[in-house]
DNA sequence: TATGAATGAGTGTTCATTCAT
DNA sequence: TATGAATGAACACTCATTCAT
């Protein structure tokens, strides 16, 4: 009796890649078309297997989306456990800069499913939950080494971490989405910069 | 004198009411459901119409968002006309302020077509190029702006104006489309702060 | 009260000229598209005028097709009284090749309704019916000439009279259909030899 | 593995059996209402099987058309290869009403198809092209055994020999289309008989 | 007499999901 | 465990016809 959703059953090594294989094709395809644009026939067709088998692994769509969100979520969990305290120093926009390279790193291998969070196409409330708690996670991490940081001169600290989430998934989503003429670390170093700046309290 | 739309057909009054419901209700229908789940049903529904009724002036969904598409450029367009120099005091910082203030309004008006172009969910190359075009027209505006206030601290121009522009639309988005705690004019004031110290050179 | 069909008006000159023009365009519209895949649409297009005049003059399309189609049947019963006797020598050769050129102008004239009749694409009855009647009255025509031209070689006159009649329809057809490398002259020259020996007993 | 049909789609037999299923269906259907009247719903329901079935097999109606139309063409090749020599005996006659009785159960097979051909319904280029050479692969071993019989009466061998194919069609169609008075075999012998004189030099 | 506007039934096509093998 | 086959609800778009002005 699992607690996930979905036929219980004890999958062996055969099943596990094929269901792998789904998983991968899946992510690929929201990539490419986008959360509303994906359609079972190209799932299948990238992972070399039939729309029967499809079903044998998952009820419905929505919930292979659940489940790689499952998977996104954890990651994006284990990224705000690394966030270290952020000194107005060099070495704290050292850290921050460290941060964003794994926030990077992370949205490479789940951006279709962040962008399907932030851009709101999700309707399934509980998958919404979970795309906010994840997000909350790291808004508060972040918040918090704000404080420790000892930065005041931000009015209102609520909206300055709304603010500074938003404008890294923005950032990000851009680095990986276009192909931008300048690579994606000198991007990173000039977001590092400009928050460290605008927002743990470093001068120029 | 045909039945199809485009330039051959002449709108009277009545015509001309009918078009604008059916505007003004998909646009309300592409805020709600998104780009790819607009249906002509849920339009004619909320402009209270029919589906023959509908393509009466549109020749398809696409048209009618390329007709909304072109007006919120307009609007956009007269957007970045407005904004004058920003030195790195006060009276910058109020300017800023003001730009923001503006932009809230047509994001208010547009929202919905700004986010399908933001989120990359077109696929007609003609309105890709024309949002990119009017992005760019804000962003090349918002360069001159910096460059006039003698700003030098930043490595790539180019770079940091796409990540203003990004922050500026992504967070008027958060503003625009959930009910936030906090109230709009506290969002732009403290987004007004942060863009003046991290891009204009003010200081705290 | 008017025996044809659609609205009892009178029409004044206005009138008549709005429908002479609808006439003629939907002609042309038939001509170009086929019975089938004729659009008021077009009709109303090519006439300079709208759906509702169109509704002014005729019930429905099919009334507009009924009108031509009598039009039609009129020229073409004219066409089967100037038949003359076709004897099997050179002179009866001659007396052909002028019926088939005057069938030729009528089929220029009439050639998309008549096509119709001829590839079984009209649904109506009576419009069937009108049409073999014109067509069998042509049929019958022929059939006196060869009777009279003492043909007794052929075995069954009807069948031979359809083969006669299809024959010349469908070589008109091309004639005015596409555009061949001869000309119209060549061709019914030909035919007028090709039946003429066929049919009349003539010789080489 | 995907459900678009096309050349990566592997039948089993019971999906051939389907695709069979409908192309009789369709077959029927498009001699009944004609090219431009045929309906997928009708093809489906004759077939027994529901809409989306048929798209499992066919792109859309067109494709289905073309599949039909390239077995027509095939059989129509073949018929051409079967012609032999025409002299202007009795032998010759027999050939050329055996070619008949071939070419009518061939009809009797393909009408639908062949029909649209002949009445310049179909739209696609490539089918146009298909239709013109099958016919025109015909009309040249016609006009060959012309030659062969030494044929020299006919001052344009290429406008005899359309008038001869377009008659056989023509007639052919007659046949197959409407219940006539008179059996088949009288009509090939009457249509045989007036070939030979007029087209193969033979005297009563 | 003319016309722009409106309508809704009809039709082609897509696609998530179920089923038999 | 795998798969081809089947389904039907959903959706975009067309077009003959009616209506108000």
């Amino acid at each position: 009796m699992a607690t996930t959703p979905g036929p219980a059953r004890v999958l062996r090594s055969q099943g596990l890649r094929t269901k792998a294989r789904l998983l991968e094709a899946g992510m690929q395809v929201l990539g490419e078309r986008g959360y509303r644009a994906t359609r079972v026939d190209d799932v299948v067709g990238r992972a070399a297997t039939s729309h029967g088998t499809f079903y044998l692994y998952f009820q419905n769509v929505g919930e292979m989306f659940r489940a790689l969100a499952h998977v996104a979520a954890d990651d994006m969990a284990a990224l705000a456990d690394e966030l270290g305290p952020i000194a107005p120093d060099a070495g704290g926009r050292k850290g921050l800069r460290t941060f964003l390279g794994r926030f990077l790193e992370t949205y490479e291998r789940h951006g279709p499913v962040i962008r399907a969070w932030a851009e709101n196409q999700v309707d399934d409330p509980d998958l919404i939950s979970l795309g906010l708690d994840t997000f909350g996670g790291i808004a508060s991490v972040l918040r918090e080494r704000m404080d420790d940081a000892g930065v005041t001169h931000l009015p209102d600290a609520a909206v300055a971490t709304t603010v500074l989430l938003g404008t890294i998934e923005r950032l990000v989503y851009y680095a990986t989405s276009r192909p931008l003429e300048l690579d994606d670390g000198a991007l990173l170093d000039e977001l590092a910069g400009m928050l460290h700046r605008g927002f743990f309290g470093a001068s120029r």
